[in-house]
DNA sequence: GCTTGGCACTCATCCATGGCGAGTGCCAGA
DNA sequence: TCTGGCACTCGCCATGGATGAGTGCCAAGC
């Protein structure tokens, strides 16, 4: 009854099948692990763990592969942090501190992510909803026609441009945008938009249209209408590597990746809390998904996640190596927006 | 020496060949398309196009396929244009008629016409430099920080937010603004990238440091340095339908998606004239892309292109088909955009 | 009671074989 | 110039046996 044992030759089959992608059978476990014991007590061990479900065999006559609740177990309780190389550390520094704005910094994320671990790199933009608002400026182009920007704490950039009925003059602008700054800045995002949500009734003096317009395009920009769903994707070419693993469902997967309110999802599950979050195949709700494993966790300031990253993958991939490359990743896109 | 008969037979493959995917002999090719003639002329007619290489055998005992110079040919000189049915043009106009702003028509756009054609849509943001200004706004957000949008004729916004190295006041802002939009707005972009370049001389009298960099960076953004290089793919699950197309291809396709410098070259070589460009196979200089086909075209005001777009599929494309469908998306882009 | 070597058994993989059939090229006749 | 006929080529597929990796079980040993 060496539990512990078992344990060992469970972990010894993960790493094994992930790195050679083969069933993985006793004798050539033995020979690469110093297990210290004979092929046939080995198989005497796998027999036990198939019993429990956490390896399988493909077939009569082939060695064993992990299941998906061999994988669970592997990770929660088998696998060791891999801490990262100097080198790695300032491969990470060196790619992501050129970066200009917000979205070369997305965009350099998720290239590094998905270079760093050789999967799918997905990272969502940072949600408007746990960020305040730095400033807002209203700009009329013409008469009637005016542009509200709205910037947040983030450093995220939202505009509208709005097409008025009636002309507005300098003034009106100007009063409105010291008006809207007065009572939103520096508030959080939703206290905003319900703020502005009650402003027009503030002011029955001025004209009512415009005014209202205006400040509806700015709701509507605040409760993140479209904003939100912003995903990136990145290393989709690494798909084509997983060949054999995605085999016959490699157009699902691509569909997933291009649906992006199924990645906000995965993604969305990884924000809470500031750990990394696995999820090991047909775990969660995403049929397209149940041949792939999500590696994710959320980046902002300490429990308050404005947002979330992560890598897809196979099942059998590097979960300590990707948990290490997607909490490092994280852990720079923090530093990074928080000093921008 | 019927030359005629011969180009039908031509025509033939190749339609045979873009439905079936499988190389057509003779005796299939009498039997779907009335030739009026017996498979032996046809047989003839095959060993003649071999011999000019329009057509090829992908092993002794089976049938023809095009080669990229018969597909070049039928493009030419053989297809017919399709009309579009009036259930796909509602189709377009529907699907475009509600997006909201630039984002959202490129959005829709690109998936649209993954959906018409089944393959891959690429499409190109609207230009820089064949846009004007339309508006510039300072935003001082502290002392030291300030915001530069830059408002084009195109819909598109760009800004750049500025760290400046000592403190500028209220006053100094709305002078800069006002100086600025007077000097560029309306002008061309190239113009007005010229026209900043001068500008820090003329105010000898101000602190030169804060104002020059706040006008470089607004240089900068003109120059397009990364704006220019923004393109958006759909449809890339459409990729595993071509499947054996691609078959040992399909990781370099990927790549050549995610890197948009390839994909802007070949978009841009479509942008000049209003005609919707066919790049076949191994023609032009991409390796990577050297199975598939490009169908693109310009869009924009008539010989002023602002952006491309287009489609990436295997050279045994539906080309007449993919033609029209480009060149329709195109005109409602153009149309909406113009609008806007 | 756990471990181990031995052994029979299962099956997927590989390769050679041979039949089948689609498709061709050529030729002689209309 | 077209057509029917005919021999020929060659990829595809099903068959079948050899191979070998890997297993499960059992009896003996520590």
């Amino acid at each position: 009854m060496h539990e512990e044992r078992r344990l060992a030759v469970l972990r010894a089959i993960v790493e094994d099948y992930v790195t050679t992608h083969e069933p993985v059978g006793s004798k050539a476990l033995v020979e690469r692990h110093r297990l210290g014991v004979s092929p046939a007590t080995v198989r005497n061990d796998m027999a036990a763990l198939e019993e429990e479900g956490l390896i399988a065999q493909p077939h009569t006559s082939a060695g064993r592969i992990p299941t998906d609740k061999g994988y669970r177990l592997f990770v929660d309780r088998l696998a060791e942090v891999k801490p990262m190389s100097a080198a790695e550390r300032r491969a990470i520094a060196s790619f992501l501190e050129g970066a200009v704005d917000l979205d070369d910094v997305i965009q350099r994320s998720v290239r590094l992510l998905a270079q760093l671990t050789h999967q799918v790199a997905v990272i969502q933009y940072p949600t408007l909803s746990r960020s305040h608002v730095r400033h807002i400026e209203v700009v009329a182009l013409t008469p009637t026609r005016v542009l509200t920007v709205l910037i947040l704490s983030t450093g995220r950039v939202e505009q509208r441009l709005v097409e008025l009925p009636e002309e507005v003059d300098e003034q009106q602008v100007a009063d409105l945008k010291a008006t809207l700054n007065s009572a939103v800045a520096g508030s959080s995002i939703t206290d905003a938009a319900a703020s502005l949500a009650a402003l027009p009734d503030l002011a029955p003096g001025r004209p009512v249209t415009p005014i209202a317009m205006l400040v509806a395009s700015l709701v509507e920009a605040m409760s993140g209408h479209r904003g939100d769903e912003r995903v990136v994707v990145g290393g989709a070419a690494n798909l084509a590597g997983f060949g054999d693993a995605f085999a016959g469902s490699l157009r699902p997967m691509l569909e997933a990746l291009e649906e992006h309110v199924v990645l906000l999802k995965l993604l969305g599950e990884a924000t809470s809390g500031d750990a990394v979050t696995v999820r090991i195949g047909a775990e969660g709700p995403f049929e397209e998904l149940s041949a792939a494993s999500v590696v994710a966790t959320g980046y902002g300031p300490r429990d308050h996640a404005i947002g979330a990253l992560g890598v897809v993958g196979p099942t059998r991939m590097d979960y300590p190596g990707s948990m290490t490359a997607v909490r490092a990743v994280a852990r720079y896109v923090s530093t990074i927006l928080d000093q921008a």
